[in-house]
DNA sequence: CGACCGATCGTCT
DNA sequence: GACGATCGGTCGA
């Protein structure tokens, strides 16, 4: 069990590394309270030539500007008012890449979990999606910058758990739809008829 | 099932 | 002033 290191988030291939994601640990401790969840779909957005990334064209506001920092920070914001979805910065300072994390399986913590959701039972929706896996995790927007690398609060752990290349699947990203063209990138990688992985089945 | 809708607010035009 | 990288509920077939 160790944390992923600074050489992981900063490669240059975001693809790579949003599929290197899955199977990873994510891990919060608030409060030395700790809650992780196995990373069972990653969504790659691919900097200021991706219409769907909130870098494209070089957009640089308040919001997205962690997005230009290295590799290996968090970037969390707001959607829709409500969802607070956590993002993995990559690549070089200036090279806004980024990874959404939309789903995982949760491993320590549920009960912490439940409490956080407002949800009364364990299933499938506790952190399915990347609104509902963030909530989960305690994660939102006044984390954005926070490094993944130091400090114990916001964590990447690789526990040596790997999932076969047979078990992982890619498609094009949800919910993005005004992205034109590149709505149709199969930029989203997840495992196989895994039961927290958000969207249809298939 | 699928389609639709309301919640809720920071961000950008 | 419009609109989301969403979610969960409702309604109708």
């Amino acid at each position: 069990m160790e944390k992923l290191s600074l050489s992981f988030y900063k490669r240059k291939n975001v693809l790579q590394v949003a599929r290197e994601l899955l199977g990873k640990v994510i891990v919060t401790k608030w409060d030395n309270v700790v809650t992780s969840a196995r990373i069972v779909e990653t969504e790659a957005y691919a900097g200021i030539t991706d219409k769907a990334s909130h870098a494209y064209g070089s957009r640089r506001t308040n919001r997205n500007e962690i997005m230009y920092a290295h590799g290996g920070v968090a970037y969390v914001y707001l959607c829709y008012g409500i969802h607070h979805l956590f993002n993995v910065v990559t690549n070089a300072e200036e090279i806004p890449h980024a990874i959404l994390i939309r789903a995982g399986e949760p491993v320590e913590g549920v009960e912490t979990m439940l409490k956080r959701t407002a949800k009364k039972k364990w299933d499938h929706t506790l952190t399915r999606g990347p609104g509902n896996l963030s909530k989960a995790l305690g994660i939102y927007t006044h984390h954005s910058g926070l490094s993944l690398n130091d400090g114990e609060h916001l964590l990447i752990m690789d526990d040596g758990f790997r999932y076969k290349r047979s078990e992982i699947a890619a498609s094009p990203r949800i919910g993005v739809d005004y992205a034109g063209k590149d709505a149709l990138l199969p930029y989203r990688f997840y495992i196989k008829g895994n039961p927290y992985v958000s969207g249809k089945p298939k």
